[in-house]
DNA sequence: AGTCTGACGGTAT
DNA sequence: AATACCGCCAGAC
């Protein structure tokens, strides 16, 4: 058999398919793959040199937890470049911003 | 092989 | 409301 996608491989694809304007969390992108937020946590991290916008996961506040890893455009740089409100280091109406991938994928 | 950590999430206290 | 702890999983030491 082929190689099997491996959930590094599956949870970049989800990270990718985020529509500009939206973000997603980690619980949802684990909820989704059947796998634990910890591992979605190593593969975004570990996924930080990639081109795949992962600026646009944050954790289930909304809060820009892994602002840390984007240094030219800031995290909030970028999220507020796509018409999303940041405050105090959150998304505002978070909710109105949420792309879930269970929902918007099946 | 044991221990700690990580851009998390949920439950218990 | 705030804190603590557990689950879960790969990686670094």
């Amino acid at each position: 058999m082929p190689q099997e996608f491996s959930d590094f491989d599956n949870i970049q694809e989800i990270v990718r398919l985020i529509p500009e304007g939206k973000v997603t969390t980690y619980g949802a992108i684990a909820k989704c793959l059947s796998i634990s937020p910890r591992t979605v946590v190593w593969a975004i991290r570990k996924s930080s040199t990639t081109p795949i916008p992962a600026h646009r996961v944050v954790n289930r506040n909304g809060e820009l937890t892994g602002s840390r890893a984007f240094e030219n455009p800031s995290m909030e740089t970028r999220l507020t470049n796509e018409n999303i409100v940041i405050e105090k280091n959150s998304v505002k109406n978070f909710e109105s911003y949420f792309w879930d991938p269970l929902t918007q994928l099946s």
